[in-house]
DNA sequence: CTTTGCATTCTTGTATGCAAGATTTTTGAG
DNA sequence: CTCAAAAATCTTGCATACAAGAATGCAAAG
């Protein structure tokens, strides 16, 4: 509570949209006011219009000039596009991962995927969510390449809700399995299997991406509106 | 002239600044203040202050939070990241535009880099960079990942400053001669030797870094400016 | 001459007002 | 009842006003 009077309303409000929209929260293709948000959170129209406008520019929503805001609907081909960029940057930090080491990140990462057992067994998909970032992010610690965690977050965000929809049909236990494998090979300082389960676990999220579409189907883009340039 | 009237005020503010800083025609650490810029592009402050949180969460600007804007210095750390990144991308997407083959793109990118050729020859660096992101982005088109685009861009922000000034110091001619040379290994069909040419010449451009962290001090950060957090 | 404390000035952060474009509803004709 | 056109309503985009924090300059004391 220390922090609050430090950021300012405008960041306080990205932080909260942006969690609750890839948290689904607020839904895919659900139209949200500036005034009524203004309200929920609230502040004025203007803070609220800056966190919009990031958002804009990362793609969670849509701006249709003076007709309203909407929540960006899952995009199918920004999805893939995301996949194809986290797996390269997460490919690469892996390997290079598997060829330093550090007791103490070690650790970290192999706390972090306890308490993702203990998420599961707890039925708390928003602490696994949580601990899943923080592992991927301790990998890029490792690699010695912080920074790069930002540009794979920004890429994640365009899967997480696909990942969320997942998670209501699926198996966290797999994911955990793999990430307890991709460990293993980076303290055995095997780069190449260290990729190959890496890879095997970011594709294995995606897999089931046209049934959910099916399944789903309002909350993604090439279902109901053929309204497009 | 017909869509001027389509963009927004804040996305023209956006547009103008980004360049204005990419091309350092806004030096690097220079004070700038939203009444200023307001003045300058002819709008009041609201657009403009969309513009610069954009180009903050951008890392382009500093928000000093009341105490001013500056132009973001050049951060080593930042295009190290940036170059990792570009580089992870780009050399996966040019493997993957050497497996394929388009008439029309492949004839495009030819036409870039004669078009570079040109612009050297007229010594209009501005020209050249500009064909240079085309070229880079029909890659992105020949591999079928036309998205992975705006990825590399978000990352070259970082590093095109220092191209910049490496430029005023530079060699251009050698860079085409790569550009030809990855052509030639993505038409032969040849994903690792197009690979490795890219690498070869990605990391050219990063070169002479520390060199230029001394001659341009002023514009970095690692200099004068110890206050820090 | 240096240093410390205060007042002034600047700059941003937020709220609000207003106008223009888009959407919806209503109304009227066929 | 259907459809079209116009009015009313809604929503955003931009400008402006105001307040609070930060930097700067100045004066006074040592």
């Amino acid at each position: 509570m220390a922090r609050d009077t430090k950021i300012s309303a405008a960041e306080h409000c990205y932080r909260t949209l942006s969690r609750k929209i890839i948290g689904l929260e607020l839904k895919p293709n659900e139209p949200i006011g500036e005034h009524a948000l203004a309200d929920l959170l609230g502040v004025s129209r203007t803070p609220v219009r800056e966190a919009l406008s990031r958002l804009s520019a990362e793609g969670l929503v849509d701006l249709r000039s003076r007709a309203g805001v909407v929540v960006a609907p899952i995009r199918m081909d920004a999805v893939r596009t995301a996949q194809f960029v986290r797996e390269q940057l997460e490919l690469a930090i892996v390997a290079e991962a598997a060829r330093q080491s550090n007791r103490r990140i070690l650790l970290g990462i192999r706390q972090a995927i306890e308490e993702q057992e203990l998420a599961i067994a707890e039925d708390n998909p928003d602490l696994f969510f949580e601990c899943d970032e923080r592992m991927h992010a301790l990998y890029c610690s490792l690699a010695g390449r912080e920074g790069v965690w930002s540009f794979i977050s920004d890429a994640k965000k365009h899967m997480d809700r696909v990942r969320r929809l997942s998670v209501q049909a699926g198996q966290l236990d797999q994911l955990v399995q793999d990430h307890q494998g991709v460990l293993e090979a980076v303290i055995a300082r095997d780069p190449e299997k260290a990729r190959e389960i890496m890879q095997l676990h970011l594709r294995r999220v995606m897999l089931d991406l046209s049934e959910l579409g099916r399944r789903f189907a309002p909350y993604f883009e090439l279902n109901a509106a053929r309204t497009e340039e």
